[in-house]
This record gives structure tokens, sequence and C-alpha cells, in this order.
DNA sequence: TGGACGAGCGTTTTT
DNA sequence: CGCTCGTCCA
């Protein structure tokens, strides 16, 4: 369930009263620390090493979140700082959860005393809606979505005739965010890069694109940490509050935090300057200054080639002060968390420098190891360390167990990726068989097109499955709709927002009415809406349009009148149903109307647990997501992404193959540094496992429609010999298992060619440059959510999940369909039975085509 | 304004 | 191959 209630609702303006209860407890615990109980030595180290700049290396497993809330609950109970004096930030939600929920367990009570734990960017947000008339904007300013930013973008490129099938709003959407993620505002970005968009003005768009951004009163998300860090460096005294605020800063996955975030903490962590002292003093906020000695010169002989592409462009790490200040400005007491080996999101702008260098940034940093690993038995673990000292840019950890060796992981060989699927299928079934719990096996892919054959085969079977990831719960059309509706009302210069529902459901407000809404706005500068009621006065539009767009602005007038004697669920109800929201999906006969509908009730409910529409709105954006729902028990299908934090008993890794494992195009556009990502994404893969981890590879494998031939992954060379075992694929054809060791072991499994220097897999076209830096929402949906009694979990657009129960499969039942039957499947759509075999389906549908499946997965149409 | 059809594309995605 | 997006037409 979501629990956006346990998160703060609202910017905790300067003396907040603190739940007095927090710190006493803790304190009162004082005497017998029992917290520590239990800890190992480093761990302790790393609770109790409480001044100074810290990092904690936190291999996978060894206890790292239990290190975080007991060094919060530590700094508390020793009353070194007051709940509301600690800076806790996470990158997801989730950890921010979880560490709220472990830290409330801990002291025995909830914790709402403190106000600073979240993610960076829910903090960073809070910063700026407090202090936001010192980056022109207002405290209720709107946090744009991807969508938003999209269309924004759009709209700029149109005015500067810019081709935007040459240069999408996507690509440039992409470059800004990469530049946001570095730190640069538009005056810092390189000319050259600004000029590598759009015939040259890429640059120009960004500071365009800012500026609109002000008068829509909107942030995107980079802006939550850009925008404050530019309020630090122009308010010398806010930055001064806060440094004088935060007593202690806890950073947890510093591996993952980017340009900007390290900007942000390191201003954070100085210790406040005198007042009166010049700015300059502490931040040279003068960007043309000549970049200072420090991470950029000394760059480290492992990581220089690739590193510096990213790094000697421009960031503003070049031109920032660096350590030549960290005389003038002590840093304060900074704890940093992560696992060098465990970065996996540097193609997102995430800086492994960060952490290879903290010693650099935080002089006389402590660095402590934790290197006992709590999660995997001996073979795996040995596996995975055996793995990733082959990455050379590397801190380097030793982890281990004190564990029995468990089984080998083993490596399986199949012909192609059906038999692969299937192969995983039947062990999955053994397992079962065996009484494992299906909650506590997971297969991890590298992309996600490799989750189909396993949804296929798993429906085939019977076998509960749920899809982790996705576009989250705020992506969604439905859910963005009906905040654009919500954010119309509460803010009318929200253009964005008007202009995304102004025809939704359809009222006849097509293109034209837009344009002309958006003509009117920009010669007398006023929003949209304004706009709009103003134009209905005046007979430029058809009478259809204009009396429907007058009623348009007529209801949103009664909507907002009625926001000051309706609460805000109601009147979110209220706006659903009067616009014709509802009934457009009531009246949508799709597959997944229905979960969209279910959907849109989520919502109005999520909105219950937030004061009022203001408050909403400000977190929404930031805190909805539904990971966190267990449901029934299900085995796991997630990218090697979304796995990092997770562990499970069982892990299935299929697709290790060159070109798709490690990725052909991530060799092909980040060279090593590439490699040792995708290197660290295998051990993250590795690590989750608990007892057994099991990896595949298939020879042949179809990718986007046609089949190629395929070599085993070379990270399958660098596992070691002595904690491997190479079995025989259980799918039956023969592969695998013959086991000697030439240049590859795994190469005399017959015809695979030998050498890496030839990959099997070529990619045929050639790389030219491809227009977006996403995908176009391409994929599937977050499929996950609880199983009622209906059995089927219906999400809106894309393929369906089906979670069943594992369906009585072997029971002689008799299905109670019938050939002919007309079903439906929430994955396959529309069908009849062309063949009953006792609860088993074939079906022809009407788009998959035919398919076999459990019967109590369908119902009747 | 929606349906039909072709072009183009095709990793990973914490907020 | 299969999807999504955009365009064009009824």
């Amino acid at each position: 369930m979501t629990e956006p209630s346990k998160l703060p609702h609202h910017g905790v303006p300067e003396h907040q009263p603190v739940a007095g209860g927090i710190a006493a407890r803790a304190r009162a615990a004082a005497g017998a620390p029992q917290y520590l109980n239990g800890l190992n030595p480093e761990q302790r180290e790393a609770v109790e090493t409480l001044d100074g700049p810290v990092l904690v290396l936190a291999g996978a497993g060894t206890g790292k979140t239990r290190v975080l809330t007991t060094r919060i609950a530590h700094i508390l109970s020793q009353g070194r700082a007051r709940p509301q004096e600690i800076l806790s930030v996470t990158f997801t939600n989730k950890a921010a959860r979880e560490m709220k929920l472990r830290l409330g367990q801990m002291l025995g009570q909830a914790v709402e005393g403190m106000p600073w734990l979240g993610t960076f960017h829910s903090i960073g947000g809070r910063i700026l809606r407090i202090h936001a008339e010192l980056v022109q904007l207002k405290s209720n300013f709107t946090v744009l979505d991807v969508d938003d930013q999209v269309r924004l973008l759009k709209q700029l490129l149109q005015a500067e005739n810019i081709d935007d099938k040459r240069w999408p709003a996507r690509m440039l959407a992409g470059l800004i965010d990469s530049w946001k993620n570095r730190g640069l505002s538009p005056s810092q970005v390189p000319a050259g890069e600004a000029a590598s968009f759009g015939n040259g003005k890429g640059g120009k768009i960004y500071a365009t694109y800012q500026e609109r951004l002000k008068i829509l009163n909107a942030a995107d998300f980079g802006d939550l940490l850009l925008e404050n860090i530019r309020l630090f460096r122009e308010n010398p005294d806010v930055l001064r509050q806060y440094q004088n605020r935060f007593k202690f800063i806890l950073v947890d996955e510093y591996q993952d935090t980017n340009v900007a975030q390290y900007l942000w903490l390191r201003l954070l962590s100085q210790a406040p300057s005198r007042p009166g002292r010049s700015l300059a003093d502490v931040i040279p906020g003068d960007i043309t200054s000549p970049a200072i000695p420090g991470r950029l010169e000394e760059s480290n002989p492992e990581s220089s080639g690739e590193a510096d592409s990213s790094r000697d462009s421009g960031s503003a790490l070049s031109a920032h002060p660096g350590m030549t200040e960290d005389a003038a400005a002590p840093l304060k007491n900074i704890c940093c968390v992560g696992d060098d080996d465990q970065s996996i999101y540097g193609w997102r702008g995430a800086e492994v420098d960060n952490i290879l260098r903290f010693d650099h940034d935080f002089p006389g940093a402590k660095v402590i190891r934790l290197e006992r690993n709590y999660r995997s038995t001996g073979h795996i673990l040995a596996a995975a360390s055996h793995l990733i000292a082959h990455n050379e840019g590397r801190l380097g950890k030793t982890l281990r167990t004190e564990d029995v060796d468990g089984e080998k992981v083993t490596v399986t060989g199949s012909w192609d990726s059906e038999e692969e699927a299937r192969a995983i299928g039947e062990e999955l079934e053994e397992l079962q068989r065996a009484g494992e719990n299906l909650n506590d096996v997971a297969i991890l892919v590298r992309a996600s097109f490799q989750m189909r054959e396993f949804e296929d085969r798993f429906v085939t079977l019977g076998l509960p499955y749920r899809v982790i990831g996705g576009p989250r719960f705020y992506e969604r059309a439905e859910i963005r709709d009906a905040l654009a509706y919500l954010r119309t009302i509460n803010s009318p210069a929200d253009d964005l927002a008007f202009e995304r529902i102004v025809n939704v459901p359809k009222r006849g407000l097509g293109d034209a009415t837009v344009q002309l809404l958006h003509d009117h706005a920009r010669k007398r500068r006023i929003p949209l809406f304004e706009a709009a009621r103003a134009v209905v006065e005046t007979d430029e539009l058809k009478p259809k349009a204009r009396g429907s767009l007058r009623d348009l602005v007529m209801q949103f007038d009664r909507w907002r009148a009625q926001r000051e004697v309706t609460s805000h669920t109601e009147l979110a109800e209220i706006v659903l149903d009067e616009s014709g929201y509802t009934e457009m999906w009531q009246k949508d006969r799709s597959a997944d109307a229905a979960g969209r509908l279910d959907n849109l009730k989520e919502l109005v409910r999520s909105m219950e647990e937030f004061e009022n529409l203001q408050g909403f709105l400000e977190h929404i954006s930031l805190v909805m997501d539904r990971d966190g729902e267990a449901g029934d028990e299900a085995v796991s299908l997630m990218t090697l992404h979304s796995a990092k934090g997770l562990e499970f008993d069982n892990v299935f890794l299929p697709g290790w193959e060159e070109g798709l494992f490690p990725s052909q195009r991530t060799l092909d556009e980040q060279g090593r540094a590439g490699l040792e990502e995708e290197r660290r994404l295998a051990h993250v893969g590795l690590t989750r496992a608990r007892r057994r981890a099991k990896i595949y590879f298939a020879t042949n494998r179809r990718i986007h429609g046609t089949w190629s031939t395929t070599i085993p992954s070379r990270f399958l060379d660098e596992l070691p010999a002595h904690n491997v075992e190479i079995t025989e694929s259980k799918g039956g054809s023969g592969w695998g298992g013959s086991g000697g060791y030439g240049a590859s072991r795994f190469d005399n499994l017959e015809s695979f060619g030998s050498s890496y220097s030839t990959p099997g897999w070529q990619r045929a076209q050639a790389n030219r440059n491809r227009g977006g830096g996403g995908r176009s929402g391409g994929g599937f949906e977050e499929r996950q959510s609880s199983f009622s009694s209906d059995n089927f979990n219906r999400t809106k657009r894309g393929p369906m999940v089906i979670e069943g129960e594992l369906v009585a499969k072997s029971t002689g039942t008799t299905s109670e369909f019938s050939l002919d039957d007309r079903v439906f499947h929430q994955k396959f759509g529309y069908g009849h039975v062309v063949k009953v075999d006792g609860n088993k389906l074939t079906i022809a549908f009407e788009k998959a085509g035919e398919k076999k499946v459990v019967d109590s997965f369908v119902e009747r149409a």
C-alpha cells in the first residue's frame, strides 16, 4: 500500500515542535544501548564514529540499512542532535520508508520527529518551497513530470522552428536532464554541448525553458536540486541557516549520487561560515575561475579515459571549489554509505567517482568497510567476489561469510531463449514441489524484452508470477489526467495541466482551439486558463467550441469555489465525476479500463492522507508509488536494475550472452566504463541470492524479430571454476554440460564462436544517433498489485499481468469451459477455446494468436 | 474524432 | 516480429 501519510506533508519551518518522544526515549535507553547489541565490530564503528566525515563501504548484504538506522538512534540517544537536526537522504521513497520503519521499531514508536529524512528530491523540494520566492517561484509550485516537460519543450521547439523529427523534444529533455544532473545551469553548459542540439539552439532553448518554468510556477525533477544549489549559492544566509540546523548528515547509496547531489551535499556539509563573511570565501560561485586542482586533475588511473569524457566537458564539478576551501570551511559530520560495486546508474548521471574520491572530497574522512556478508552462502559470495574483482575502478572490498558453502552457482546453456524459459519453468516447478516459497524466487533479466518469454511460459504452466517495475503509479495516464484537473484548480497559471485536460474527455476543443488560446495567452501574457475565459467572450471560436469552452471555464470556477466548502477528497470525486472523466473510462470497453478506474479510486483514497489539496499536490509527484505490496505467493520477474536492494533465496539469471549482457550498446557507448558497470550489474544479480544462484545462457536468441547466434557472456569466464557447476539444460536438447575448458569453458559446447573479439552478436544496423533519450513509453506496466478474488489485477494499457494462485493444475478437475467458448484474458484479450485438456485450455486469441493457458486465468466474455 | 495504415524503432529508469 | 506514433482520410 502506499503510505504517503508516513512522509512529512509540509515544509517544516524553522521551529517545528518536535515529538518529544523520540529523543527522550532514545536517551532513556542510553544507559544500556541495546541497539548496539548484535552489531559486528565494523558496524559498531560505523555507528559510533560520529564526528567528521565517514564513508561506510557497505558491500551487498552487510547490514547497511541497519548501520544507518542504528547510527541515527545513536546520535539521538547520545543527545548529540535532535531529530530535526539530522539530515538523512535516500534515493527512493521506498528506502526512506524503510528507514523510518526500522527507526520506529528501534526506538519503539513511529518517527514523526524526523522531518529531514527523505529522498534528495523531496527534501530539495521542501527547502525550495520554503524559499521559493528567492528562486522566482511561489511556494505552491508544481513539480512537472517528464511528460509535461516534453510537451513544454515541444512548444519551445516549434516556436524556434526546429524540426522535431530531427530533434525530438524527448532528446532535449534528456539532455537538459543530464545537464541538471551535472549541476549546470543554462549559462554553465559548455558551448559545444549547448550547440550540439537543434542547429546550435539547444542551449538557448534550455534557457528559455527555465524561464517558462518560472512563469508556469513549475519545477522539474532536476530543478529540485539545481535550484536548491542556486538558492544556497545566491543566499549565503539561507545556506548558513541550514548548515547550522543540520548537525549530522547521512547519505544512503552514495555511489548513486550525481554531481548536483554531490554539490548540494557539499554545501550543506560545510561548517557554517561566519555571518558577514562573503560567500565567495566559502563558495566561489564564479564559474569562470580556473578549476581548482582536485578531482579532475588527479584523475584516477583506473577510470581515466571513459570517466573523463563525462566529466571534463564542463560538469559544474570542474569549476567547483573542491578541497581548497576546506581549510577555511571545516566539514561537518557527514556519513555516506554506499558500495562502489553496486553503482549501476552511471548512465543516468550517477558518478561512481563521488564514492571513489570520497576521501579526497572530504579530507580526513574515515573509511569503514563492511565486508561480512549475512546474506549469501559461500559459493555464491565467492563467485560474485571473483567476478567483481575484474573491475579496476573500485575501492576494493572482500566480502566474506561465515555461512556454509552451500550449493554451487550453476551455469546452464540452452539452445535458444525458449528452451531457456522452459528450463527455468521446470526448475521453478521443482522448487515448488520441494516446498519453496515462490516469494523467495526471482528471475532477474538484463532487459525487459526478455520478460515476455517467461511470462508466456508461466501463463502456460499456471505459475503465479508478478512483474516488478515499469511506470509508476503517478505516471499513468489516468492519474496524470486527474492530477491535471486538480492542478488547474489549484494553480490557474498551470498551463500544462490545463492544456492536458482541456479536451479530455473530448469536448470538441481540438488543436485549433488550443492554438487560439495560446495566441491570446502569449499576446496578453496571461495564463491559458485566463485566455480561455477571455476568448469565450469573443466570437473567435465556432459556436460549438465556444460553448464547450465556456462550460469548462464555468466548471472550473465552480470547483474552485467549492474548494472552500468541500474536503479535497470530495472535491476530487466531484471533479472526476462532473468533468465526465470517470464516465469516459466507464464507457471505454478496452481491457484495462477497469484498472484505470480502480487507480482513480486509489488516487482519491490516497488523498485522505493529506491535509488539503495543496499538500497533496505538493508531494504527490514525489512520493506516490506503490511498491510494497506483497500480494500472494508468486515468483518475481524484474530487471537487474530493479532488483538492487532486494534479496531472494533462489535467483535465476537468464540471458548471460555477449551483446545482451554485457549489453553491446553500453559497450559501444561507454567503453570500458560501460563494461565495468555491466559487471557490477552482474555482481548485483548474483548477490541478490541467499541460497541458490542459477545462471543461463542461450545459443540462439531472437532480437527484434530475427534470430541470431550468440556466444556466452564473458562474465561466465570470470566466474571462479571452483564455485560453479555447469549443468545440463533441463529443457532437453542436450546443450551444456560438456565441461571442457578452452578459450572459454563454454565455447566447446559445440559450435559457438570462440573468440570474444568476434562477437557473434553483430549489431547489424549502424548505430547512428538515435532519436530520443528515453523510449516512448514502450514498456509494460507496473503489473503488480494485490490479487483479489477474481484472480486478476487490472491495470491500464499494455500487457496485463496475471497473478493467479497456483492453480490446481494437477487435480483432474475438468474445466468449466468448453470448446468455442468466448473468453477474456487479462494479458491476451479476447479469444475462443479451441481445445480443452483438463483445466488447461488452448485458446485462439484474436490478437495474440493461439496460446495454452490454465483456465483460471480466463473469464467468460 | 477515430480508425486504418505505414514508418520507425528496438537497454537499464531511484525522482 | 510487434509495438507505438504519426498521418491521412472518411
